[in-house]
DNA sequence: TACAATTGGATTATATTTGGTTTAAAAAGG
DNA sequence: CCTTTTTAAACCAAATATAATCCAATTGTA
């Protein structure tokens, strides 16, 4: 029998750190004690440790020790935090009304109950338009996870999470008058009771009047 | 006895702010006494904490303190990696009609050739599912790259690189036999067509069909 | 307002751990 | 028998943890 190799040590190492047992960013064991924990001489778990770093699973300081390569998880491409506020809101044209549908299909009561509170909050700061903003936000996430599709909640949380949300909000604050917020209330009541009473289509349809309204707003807040 | 290095340190508290033990907005105790609790050198810990930093995780004030920022206590990947391929194609129901009335908005004449190009290599691959596969999945691509709307391109992207999507082509495969294929390239005629003559509702309708098509050719491999 | 306590920030010298390297012997395998 | 690889031990230089001390910003309080 023989005995292991590097190369057996570096797939074992593999796993492990693919497994996540030792994480990112984090320090693996000093050779030395790494080498007797796994039976084997310093010399060769170097070998092994240069083949992975080779690799780009690990990274190697002398006189500090090796550490996990931090495998950025994923990069947001520039493309999407400059995303246009009309851009943004083309997108949720695409998910939000079949969203709708979803949670017509998934809704539970208790998921109508949340969605009920938020649409009080949001009656509630009609003079308001921070309050109304965050709780119009919370509303819409709470929508996405209604579905139970978690494809379609993390869509929804990373377009909440483009950087020209900020752009957006700002826009927004400027269009969001009594008026508006009044009008947006409806319409999220409406689209509220299309869900409970099980109708998809009319809550689809309530959807695309709800972001027509506010891409409305939106462009007059542009031209001004 | 080996040392603790920083990142040792460091990862403990990454793992202390993850698993919700400092919570977001709360602050550190003061490093003095932190570093006696865990039995480390001020300095050290100091490092460790700025590393943290750099990480985005946590926030130091001078003659303040330090606070946690942590914002995402979402993994990115379990939530999409783990879709199942029903999640994943409710998603695509929920974009790629829209995609299509935003393709008829915004396709040009080079956009529409391409795409034409794309569904004469899949007609040619009739007997081979592999090829057909690989052009079906770009004239999705290119539908999307249509619509000159970064943000819906990218989240095109993503849902075409979750990993669940091994999974999908494999039960896919199972289902492309000759007759299914050439009804998917009839439909693709058919979107491809609508757009021509700008007519977004209707390539819209035909890419539910479409993905309707889909659906049912995926429920019947998984009963299989 | 002004003082005092507490906080993070920074620098120092020293001790020790760490990876990097070299050497020679032992083991495995053709 | 010869080649290759692993083992084992020793040494080096780099990195860094430690500990003590001082500085500067903040906070709370008299």
């Amino acid at each position: 029998m023989s005995r292991r190799s590097f190369a057996d040590v570096a797939t074992e190492l593999r796993q492990s750190i693919k497994s996540g047992e030792f994480q990112r960013f984090e320090r693996l064991p000093a050779s030395r004690s790494l080498a007797e924990d796994m039976g084997v001489a310093r010399n060769t778990l170097r070998d092994a440790l240069y083949q992975l770093e080779k690799e780009g699973l690990l990274e190697t300081r002398a006189g500090s020790g090796t550490y996990v390569t931090a495998p950025e998880p994923e990069r947001v491409p520039a493309a999407v935090d400059d995303a246009t506020p009309l851009e943004l809101i083309d997108a949720r044209f695409a998910l939000e009304p079949h969203i709708c549908r979803l949670c017509v299909l998934h809704g539970r009561r208790e998921d109508f109950e949340d969605l009920d509170a938020l649409c009080s909050k949001m009656e509630a700061a009609i003079s308001d338009p921070s309050t109304f903003a965050e709780a119009d936000s919370a509303f819409h996430r709470r929508l996405a996870a209604t579905t139970r599709n978690n494809l379609l909640i993390w869509l929804i949380n990373q377009i909440n999470t483009v950087r020209s949300l900020d752009e957006w909000t700002r826009m927004r604050h400027l269009t969001l008058d009594e008026q508006i917020i009044r009008s947006y209330n409806a319409q999220h009541r409406e689209i509220l009771n299309a869900l409970r009473s099980r109708e998809p289509e009319r809550a689809a349809v309530k959807m695309k009047e709800h972001l027509e309204t506010a891409r409305m707003s939106l462009m007059r807040a542009a031209e001004a």
